[in-house]
DNA sequence: GTTGACCTTAGAGTCAACTCTAAGCTTATA
DNA sequence: TATAAGCTTAGAGTTGACTCTAAGGTCAAC
């Protein structure tokens, strides 16, 4: 049994956040001393090592909620649910992932366009690119 | 002269960003009508669509005041003060690269481990590897 | 027996960049 | 002239995931 202080140091957590996680229903401690100490047991500390593994992948504490329930009732769901959870979580991250390298893509051009030295800016590369609209591509309704 | 739904359109920007840009000394309307309607003339234009491009590459909007003092007195200013912000962004668009690309990295091979039919998740190579730990990278203090 | 580290709670604050609301003028159109 | 579209303001709300605060109770060590 771990009291909140050692959880947090097994999980790389801290007490704050795991209170927080508590709040949403993530994480439980199954027992409280009569001081109202927390107290996780091995099911408990298990719980919060996936919660952790979840998170540190990227998904969100809604996907992990969901990704809990299935995990404690697993022969009322299906491989389905858990994929599709996962490939949404995949398409997100691809699509972040292409803007970044756009905006990676015309910093890039700037700075190869820009002495970047002492001079004075009056005819900076970098400034007349934006003055003239530098557009990569409109991030929209992103 | 544009009103401010014409500079809101003729930038993409909403007006009520718009309003939010100047709350933020970012854009500016240099005449006003005697109901106090905003009026932008062409310099007004212009800097309106500098902070567009410059957001649409991914510039902070506390970035973008900073290239936009620049750019009201580039004879103050250098070259290398302007690459400077820039390879700041760029550095800091290389590192969610790479954190995204390590999410991905993960969920691909998830996705690959797991049957994704719609058979019962009692064994679910997904939920199994995020039990045991599925630890990409800690995403730590970014 | 007292210091100091640790625990509790409810609730507020943080961040960035919007986004919206309410209440009330102004202007254009039919 | 009436209606609708558009403009004004200050200020509040949104999102997600924390992060911190205050005020106080508990526990181990010296």
């Amino acid at each position: 049994m771990l009291k909140i202080s050692e959880l947090a140091a097994k999980t790389g957590l801290s007490a704050h956040t795991i209170r927080f996680y508590e709040k949403h229903d993530l994480i439980r401690a199954s027992e409280r001393s009569e001081a109202g100490y927390r107290y996780y047991n091995d099911s408990d500390i298990r719980r919060a090592e996936f919660v952790k593994a979840a998170r540190n992948i990227g998904f969100s504490l809604e996907d992990i909620s969901q990704l809990l329930s299935i995990r404690v009732d697993k022969t009322s769901h299906s491989c389905q649910e858990v994929t599709d959870i996962t490939q949404h979580k995949l398409d997100e991250v691809n699509e972040k992932i292409s803007e970044l390298e756009s905006m990676q893509n015309t910093l890039q051009i700037l700075l190869k366009s820009c002495c970047g030295g002492p001079e004075k800016a009056t005819h900076c590369s970098i400034i007349e690119a934006l003055e003239a609209g530098a557009v990569v591509k409109d991030r929209g309704a992103a």
